[in-house]
DNA sequence: AAACTGACTTCTC
DNA sequence: GGAGAAGCCAGTT
């Protein structure tokens, strides 16, 4: 099993209406600081319906990355619509982490 | 096997 | 506060 697949999981495992930074994710998966590595595996995303990329953003709460249709706007949506609280385009971690 | 690239993070100017 | 540069990790060529 790879890096990747452990991220995938890890996603998978973000509960909805909440998001985690990518450093976040790489921290979980045993590998505090491959924050890069973490977003090379979700931008391959093998499972995109299945694979909430969307509820990945950056260390500040930057809605980064996101090379689906749409773009960051559409993550954007899908945030709002999970009942992610955004502060423009940012995430708020008061609520959301 | 080596080098390049990239959905990141953090420091400094 | 905003912009630029350096460092780390895994994947791909």
């Amino acid at each position: 099993m790879s890096f990747c697949q452990k991220i995938y999981a890890l996603a998978l495992k973000i509960p909805k209406g909440k998001v985690a930074t990518y450093g976040q994710l790489a921290k979980l998966a045993g590998e505090p600081g491959a924050a890069r590595a973490v977003g090379a595996c979700l931008r391959i995303n093998p499972d995109a319906p299945r694979i909430p990329c969307h509820r990945v953003v950056g260390a500040d709460g930057s809605l980064t990355g996101y090379s689906a249709a749409g773009g960051l706007t559409k993550k954007k949506t899908m945030l709002l619509a999970e009942g992610v609280v955004l502060s423009g385009d940012r995430v708020d971690f008061s609520c959301s982490r």
